[in-house]
DNA sequence: TTAATTTTAGTACCTGCTACTAATTGTAAG
DNA sequence: CTTACAATTAGTAGCAGGTACTAAAATTAA
């Protein structure tokens, strides 16, 4: 009964790894590769809790296709608290490993730009605008977890220019701070 | 003539629409939310070359399951071609509709500065730096499908202080360009 | 009123299953 | 050797969400 056992493990891990290297497999495929009838893949699917394949497919799916949206909608980094039209705003963002350089685990400084550049444009009461210019200084390195609020004041506007400082704090220090001449167009 | 195919029209529109917001929907739920009977439905949807759910989701699924690899894979945004550590360094990339903002079409500039900054960070013979102070200039938008190309080039060391000029060129037009003052740690 | 378009109805069949019953094969222990 | 039990295979009914097809009914335009 040993030896038995050993087969039916190796083929569950089989199939396991299978299906892990392609969701969009079926039964019927799995029977073939394994040598085995499909009523028994059939077993070890629900031995080893693994769905259907169309259940499969609808998670890959819907995992996605929530990540692609939200990356996209997200025009404003950061989720916005306060906006005062061409005065001031406030945002929120909160970090995560997937941010972070893997040897450092530091934040990228993209990302901070990234809070930074789309506050000072929603700031901004113009239909359209575009970075023109930018000075930032990078104080203290933002660890992966750590919550950063961002703050914009606009500073002057002068016909289609308009000046925006943008300091961004963690835990009442701050991190970042800039300027951007952002211009309407 | 006129009445009756704006009324299809217009449900294949809204069919479209309903589709495009949320592609997981079966063609049972449109025929609730339109008003109409299956029949229609699939009429409609064989007319707008507009797939069964099943397949709908399985494209959804398929298209998305290799993407998220080479997202987080991508510490350097861009590809490397040419780098002489501590002196300069050439990278390029593709932009594309996914970088851009809906209204206006021209890329973010986040986008822009992560290029450069992580080429500055490429080109540093250190271990770990950071970024501690930029400059940037964006001279000219740049839309979704230019490629663009990164140089940069090395001013100064100062013992943990590296100073990086980065230009950007889209089809030799300098639309950035920026310095950097990063700190290795 | 007639002709054409649009919509609805209904059936057979498909894939990739679940859920279930039952038979067969293997295997090891008494 | 046979009894007991696990493992495997076989087969059926039913389901979701369709396709493909035929045909009738309703609408509309000419």
């Amino acid at each position: 009964m040993l030896k038995t056992k050993t087969a039916k493990q190796a083929r569950q891990d089989q199939l396991i790894e299978i299906i892990e290297n392609d969701p969009f497999v079926t039964d019927d495929s799995l029977s073939d590769q394994l040598k085995v009838s499909i009523q028994t893949i059939r077993l070890d699917r629900m031995m080893l809790g693994i769905p259907e394949l169309r259940t499969r497919i609808k998670v890959v799916a819907k995992e996605n296709y929530n990540k692609v949206r939200t990356l996209s909608q997200s025009e404003i980094v950061g989720e916005l608290l306060d906006l005062e039209l061409n005065n001031r705003a406030i945002s929120v963002l909160d970090t995560d490993v997937s941010m972070v350089f893997e040897k450092t685990q530091i934040v990228k400084g993209h990302h901070i730009f990234a809070m930074a550049e789309s506050l000072s444009l929603a700031v901004i009461d113009a239909e359209v605008a575009i970075t023109g210019v930018a000075n930032l200084k990078y104080n203290i390195p933002v660890k992966a977890g750590e919550k950063l609020v961002a703050k914009a004041k606009v500073t002057q506007i002068k016909e289609n220019e308009y000046y925006v400082h943008v300091f961004i704090n963690a835990h009442d220090e701050q991190v970042f701070r800039s300027k951007f001449i952002m211009k309407a167009v």
